[in-house]
DNA sequence: CATCATAATTGACCGTAGTCATATTTGGGC
DNA sequence: GCCCAAATATGACTACGGTCAATTATGATG
C-alpha cells in the first residue's frame, strides 16, 4: 500500500487535516497558544467547529501532531547518523544536541509544544513515548557493544535518566525568562556529566 | 512578629483560605480533580466562588500550595537529617527516597499534585523552586565536602541533574497504569547511576 | 440512475474556569 | 456611636473547550 493508492475521499480527508493543522500553526504562531481559539482555527480553516475534534480530540493535540511528523524525521536523521559507523561519544552528545535546535526558534511556541509533549511523556505505554525511547536505547546500546559504555547496566534505564537530563534542561530553558543558558552547550554539559559516570572502567 | 500578633482581621482571612483549602482537599480526594468543581468546593466551604479566585488564583493553585507546606516538612527533615552528623551515599539516598513516599498514598490525587508541581519546577525564578534545589544543592555541597563527590563539577548543575532523575521517576510511576515498578526501589537505583557516575575518582 | 449504508460535517448546546463591578464588612479616627 | 476608606465577599456574567444529535456527502451495488 504506497501513499498514493488513497480514494478521492481519503485524500480529502487528509487535505482537510492539513488545513486545520496549518491554520492552527498559523495562529499559534502569531497570537499564541492560549489566545488561539478553536473558533479562530476553524473559521481561518474554513470548517465547522465539530469538524476540529474530528481530526483533533483535543486543542492540544495539533502539537502533539506535530511532535509526531517531527519523532520520524528524528528517528531517521539517528539512523543515518549511526549507519555504518562506529558511533562514540562525541558524536552522540552533538547528535542529541543538535536535535534540540528545534526549541531555539520560537521559545514562546516551542513552549506549548514541548508542554503538550510532557503531558505524554511519561506513559510508558503510549506507542509514540516507546519509539523516542526506542531511539534512546539504540544509541545507547551502541556505545555499549563498542565498550564505551558498561554494560552491566540495563540500557533501558540509563535511557529513562538519560532523556529525563534531557528534556528537563529543555524545560528549564523555556521556562525561565530571559533564557538562562545557551540551550546546546548546557545540554552537552549536563549530558557529560552522566555519560561520563557510566564510562567503562578502567579500573575496578 | 510572632504568628501570635495577627489581627482579627488577618484571622479570620487565614481562617477562610484554610476552609476553602481543606474543602478543596476532601472533594478533590474523594471525587478527583478534574470532577471537582470551583462551585462544589465553595459550596462546602460555605463562601461565594469569587471569594475562592481571592485565595487561590487558579484551580490549581490549591494544590500548589499544598507543596509549599509539604516542602517546608523537607526542609526541617533534612536539616534534621544531617544535622551535626558526616553525610555519606547511602543516607543522602535513603532521605530522598523516603520523601517520595508522599506520593504512594493516593496515585491519582498525587498525579495532580505533581502536574502542579511541573508546572512551575523549571522556572529559575520561582521562589519555591529555588528553595527545593537550595535542599539538593546543600545535601551535595556535604557529599563534595566530605570527599565522597568530586568537587569539580558545579553543584548547581548536579543539583539539575539529579533533581531531573528524580522528578522524571515520580512522573513516569504516576503517569503509568498499574505502577510500572516500586517507586521508592527504582528511584534508589536510578539516583545511585548518577550518583556512583559522580564519585571522586580513586583512578586518574 | 435510484437506493442505501456509511463516513464526514455541522452548529446549537453545555459545563466550568475565571472576571469584575457592586455590595458588605471591618476597624481606626474623631 | 458615627463616618469613612480600605479590605473582603459576592454572584451574575463571559469566554472557551468540548459534545452530540441531526444533516449532508460519498461511493458501492443492482
Amino acid at each position: 500500500m504506497t501513499a498514493i493508492e488513497l480514494t478521492r475521499r481519503e485524500r480529502k480527508k487528509e487535505e482537510t487535516k492539513e488545513r486545520i493543522f496549518n491554520a492552527a500553526m498559523k495562529l499559534f504562531k502569531t497570537h499564541g497558544f492560549e489566545a488561539t481559539t478553536i473558533d479562530d482555527i476553524t473559521a481561518k480553516a474554513d470548517v465547522a467547529k465539530g469538524t476540529f475534534f474530528n481530526y483533533f480530540p483535543k486543542k492540544d493535540t495539533v502539537l502533539q501532531y506535530l511532535s509526531e511528523q517531527w519523532l520520524e524525521e528524528v528517528e531517521d536523521k539517528i539512523a543515518a547518523e549511526f549507519q555504518g559507523t562506529t558511533p562514540n561519544r562525541d558524536r552522540m552528545i552533538a547528535a542529541f544536541v543538535e536535535i534540540a535546535r528545534f526549541y531555539e526558534e520560537d521559545r514562546e511556541f516551542s513552549r506549548h509544544v514541548f508542554r503538550s509533549w510532557m503531558d505524554r511523556a511519561y506513559d510508558e505505554d503510549d506507542p509514540i513515548c516507546q519509539r523516542w525511547h526506542a531511539v534512546g536505547v539504540f544509541v545507547i546500546r551502541e556505545l555499549q557493544k563498542s565498550g564505551y559504555f558498561r554494560s552491566d547496566i540495563d540500557a533501558d534505564r540509563i535511557e529513562y535518566v538519560m532523556q529525563s537530563v534531557y528534556a528537563s534542561t529543555i524545560a528549564m530553558w523555556l521556562d525561565t525568562d530571559p533564557a538562562p543558558f545557551d540551550l546546546r552547550e548546557e545540554l552537552g554539559t549536563r549530558i557529560r556529566i552522566v555519560i561520563d559516570g557510566l564510562k567503562g572502567r578502567r579500573d575496578a
